[in-house]
RNA sequence: GGGCGAUUAACUCAGUUGGUUUAGAGUGUCUGCCUUACAAGCAGGAAGUCACUGGUUCGAGUCCAGUAUCGCCCA
């Protein structure tokens, strides 16, 4: 059969889709449910329904399929889960809007209504993302695909609730919480995002009840002022203790409040008097707890003002209260002050609306008897964190942690297996015998869906086969900014349900940023569209482009640019895998197996080690989980060791008259290929299949399924490497001679090499090389060889080149670059003799060291003295 | 205020237990090449007091202490 041609230009758009779906239909993805081999599981990080795939996502799941594709391909029995998350206060914000736009709203049309426009809203844009997945190559077992609001999944969080309230763990409690006034729902201290922001202080007089003076409060917030009960002073400032017991009339309320000490009280703060609103503050709410403070809340649900206050404030927003309040203080004479002043504003992680602290009765899980397991199994290495500095912000958080607020004023959710009747409270699966109950309105925040991820996509609290098998899962990817909202609470949920870990180990990405170092959003506009990049560049490009500057746990300043290095990097491989398939006969070239090693050529058995080495690297950096390293080992060696060099040799082979040594040439050519498409498919899945379809012999299946390269120790050649660096740099310094004398690189030269002969001998057998990589059309070697008139010269290794170019050589220019050359070379050696004429050096260092700079020593006086000597003969 | 990280060529970054020529790569830049795989390419060159100050050591980009700048997390 005649070989296929490749196209001279790979067309990414052509392959990927085939590839894919070749893939998905042949059950690659799949794990063998029968196998009793290695299992290697890896649950995705679920995306939001509402979102779209970003760079972060190529990243993060690119790495994932990387880890997936390779232990696949090593054999193990491989799951990659894949999913999406229900996103309670994001979905239900964009089916509010879509109400909006249609003219209603959630209220007008009830839970049951909203909930069918939610689902349908999920049916028709929930899938995005998901499609986007497959455009990325990812290798996800799609008929396991889970939703954290399946019928399975929310009878594991029912049941985990229940459990949890059982247990003692869950209560109901009147609390200062994180209260979001545009999604009218509680937070949870994770999701409250603080900015620092420019603000003032307003100093404030407060009249004494009993006409006797003022005492002066700062405050960052003058509108709770209206639901102040309290003034509180340190008990050991001398300043106030006489007004300790009095009380104050509030402005513009008429409340007589008290003034009290309190430890909480920072003297250096302010006046050292503070202003207490128990309601609103959860310092205050300790303070007015220990003091017996009336508490009284001023705000509605969106954080206007609510009847608690004088009615001419009643309705007003909070910022516009703000200003009324400092415009009554100073027009009653009580403004003292207002100082600039800069303090940290906690905004919604999802609606960015500024939280208001906010009292009101709420589901909490007490976390502390959870924490200190989670705690221990990271203590004890049960589960690893790449980079390893993650423990500690792990700890610091687990062993401060507070209990967390999960419930969630929305309809988009688990609602919350509660009912009421009167003062019972039923915990329960089901809806309780009798009549009269009332199931809780609130659903439970989507991270409590989500940290039972590990086990409830598996089917729990049923044993099912694939928890038995897949169950702890191996590797997490994730972004570190969910270490808290997720990994850490996993592991907690992990431990209490099933006893054990999720994972063995999590890799924490670096966060992508742009050029200038910003996080990538959609405010700014500075994220690029990964299908753009898919489209423009192709899916293979845009992975391995970002793997590349990827390093462990540092942040990635990404810019479209650098796809094109991937990009690049596809059309190298590319197109050595045309030439070399152009260079084939009618049929694929015989296996390496049939080749023995003495008809090897020196840089058959060079590529060859140099495959093993960096066979060797790869596996090292993936054990280490230096992704990027990896990625550049490969590239280094396909491009510069294969291509630069291997193939530049390869073709005085192919276009030589020695079949049988031809035929070698094919075969090596091949086989490094072929086991430079298996350590790059994990990269670049679509282009080494399509690369693959043109080498594999019959009895070869799809690169997919195929083995994992191993180091051949056969090949292995320990002395190979030092000869042909000789060869190679011979090469280099005759071009290099070249370029900087003008002369034109397609020009023959003749060349003399004087120098040992075990040397030169070396270099006389690769004549042909010389010729075709450095157009050396005569090479004379020889000890005593006499250097010819008017030559450029170099040294290798103690060899002296001439390159005899009479009339072609610009002697002025040959002159400096011998000067430039000699320089250079007493740089170095004095550099040595400053080493080696240090008494200490010679007395301390290790022996070897001090013989290694003696021979550089010997070798560069050597180089130096002919350098010299050349230079003067050209002088003369 | 506490913690973590970064600082190496014009740009983006490697540099794994201190010694491997005078610190590497890609991009950009300069010179020359459309050499029968690839101009998305090839060959060659220039370019860095490794943020700063001390210390340890025969020897520091690498270890220690401090300082500065930037970023992130927590309070």
């Amino acid at each position: 059969m005649a070989l296929r041609e490749l196209a001279k230009i790979y067309d990414p758009a052509s392959v990927e889709e085939k590839w894919y779906t070749k893939w998905e239909t042949s059950g690659a993805f799949k794990p063998d449910m029968a196998s009793s081999k290695e299992t290697f599981t890896i649950l995705i990080p679920p995306p939001n329904i509402t979102g779209i795939l970003t760079i972060g996502h190529v990243l993060n799941l690119t790495i994932q399929d990387v880890l997936v594709r390779r232990a696949r391909m090593q054999g193990k029995n491989t799951l990659w889960l894949p999913g999406t998350d229900h996103a309670s206060i994001a979905t239900e914000a964009r089916v509010s809007r879509m109400l909006k736009d249609q003219g209603t709203n959630k209220r007008e049309i009830g839970r049951e209504e909203f909930l069918k426009h939610a689902w349908e809203w999920k049916a028709k844009y929930g899938g995005t993302i998901v499609k986007q997945l497959r455009n990325l190559g990812a290798s996800c077992d799609w008929d396991r695909e889970v939703f954290t609001m399946d019928e399975n999944y929310s009878r594991a969080v029912q049941e985990v609730f229940v459990r949890l309230y059982n247990d003692g763990l869950i209560y109901r409690g009147e609390r200062i919480i994180n209260w979001d006034p545009v999604g009218r729902t509680a937070l949870s201290d994770e999701e409250v995002i603080y900015h620092e922001q420019q603000g003032k202080l307003w100093y404030f007089k407060y009249p004494l009840a009993d006409g006797s003076g003022f005492i002066e409060v700062a405050t960052t917030r003058p509108e709770t002022m209206l639901g102040d009960t309290g003034i509180a002073v340190n008990p050991d400032d001398e300043r106030y203790r006489n007004l300790v017991g009095k009380k104050v009339k509030l402005p513009i309320v008429g409340r007589d409040i008290p003034i009290f000490a309190d430890d909480y009280v920072d003297r250096e703060f302010g006046t050292g008097c503070v202003k207490v609103t128990p309601a609103h503050d959860p310092n205050d709410f300790e303070m007015g707890q220990r003091h017996g403070l009336e508490i009284i809340n001023i705000f509605h649900p969106d954080a206007s003002l609510n009847e608690h206050v004088p009615s001419k404030y009643q309705g007003l927003d909070r910022d516009a209260a703000r200003l009324q309040v400092v415009a009554e203080f100073e027009a009653l004479g009580l403004l003292s002050k207002i100082e600039d002043y800069t303090n940290k504003v906690g905004h919604s992680e999802r609606t960015n609306a500024v939280v208001e602290p906010y009292l009101s009765k709420q589901w909490f899980v007490k976390m502390k008897p959870l924490a200190e397991p989670a705690l221990k199994a990271v203590a004890e290495g049960r589960v690893a964190f790449f980079p390893d500095r993650w423990v500690k912000t792990y700890n610091h958080w687990l062993e401060n942690i507070r209990d967390w607020c999960i419930s969630r004023q929305l309809w988009w959710g688990h609602r919350i297996p509660v009912w009421y009747r009167g003062s019972e409270i039923y915990c329960g699966l089901e809806a309780p015998a009798g009549t009269g109950w009332q199931q809780e309105e609130d659903v439970l925040d989507t991270w409590f869906s989500s940290w039972l991820w590990p086990f409830a996509t598996m089917g729990w609290p049923e044993e099912t086969s694939d928890l038995k098998k897949f169950y702890p899962t191996q590797d997490l990817v994730t972004a570190p900014d969910i270490i808290f909202f997720w990994v850490a609470r996993m592991i907690m949920a992990s431990l209490y349900f099933k006893d054990d870990i999720p994972f063995e180990r999590v890799y924490f990405t670096g966060i992508i940023r742009d050029e200038q170092g910003r996080k990538m959003s959609k405010s700014l506009g500075n994220s690029p569209d990964p299908l753009d990049l898919f489209r423009e560049y192709g899916a293979d490009a845009t992975r391995v482009s970002i793997l590349m500057i990827a390093p462990q746990g540092l942040d990635i300043l990404f810019s479209k640019d650098q796809t094109g290095h991937g990009r690049n990097f596809m059309n190298k491989l590319w197109n050595s895998s045309r030439f070399v398939l152009m260079n084939l006969d009618e049929e694929l070239p015989v296996p390496l197996s049939k080749i023995t090693p003495d008809m090897l050529d020196l840089t058959d058995r060079w590529i060859l080690t140099r495959l093993n080495e960096t066979l060797r690297k790869v596996d090292r950096a993936y054990d280490l989980y230096r992704m990027n390293d990896a990625v550049k080992l490969v590239y280094d060696f396909v491009w510069a060791d294969f291509c630069d060099w291997y193939i530049e040799f390869a073709k005085s082979r192919f276009y030589g008259d020695d079949p049988d040594d031809r035929r070698v040439a094919q075969t090596v050519s091949v086989h490094v290929l072929k086991q430079i498409l298996k350590l790059l498919h994990p990269y670049t899945p679509f282009i080494t299949e399509e690369l693959w379809s043109y080498f594999k012999s019959p009895d070869e299946e799809l690169l997919i399924n195929s083995a994992w390269p191993q180091i051949d120790k056969t090949f292995t050649d320990t002395t190979v490497e030092n000869t042909m660096k000789l060869v190679m740099d011979v090469i280099t310094a005759i071009r290099n001679v070249r370029t900087q004398l003008n002369i034109a690189p397609g020009k023959p030269a003749a060349l003399f090499i004087r120098g040992e002969n075990a040397l030169t001998g070396l270099i006389a057998r690769q004549k042909e090389y010389l010729s075709r990589l450095a157009k050396v059309s005569d090479l004379q070697v020889g000890e005593d060889l006499p250097k010819p008139p008017h030559a450029a010269t170099a040294v290798v290794r103690k060899m002296e080149l001439f390159i005899p170019l009479e009339g072609l050589i610009d002697l002025q220019k040959e002159i400096e670059r011998l000067k430039k050359q000699i320089a250079g070379m007493e740089g170095r050696l004095s550099g040595i003799d400053k080493k080696l004429s240090n008494a200490n050096f010679i007395s301390r260092a290790p022996a070897q060291v001090i013989e290694h700079e003696r021979a550089k020593r010997i070798e560069y006086a050597d180089n130096l003295q002919k350098l010299k000597e050349n230079y003067s003969a050209l002088i003369d």
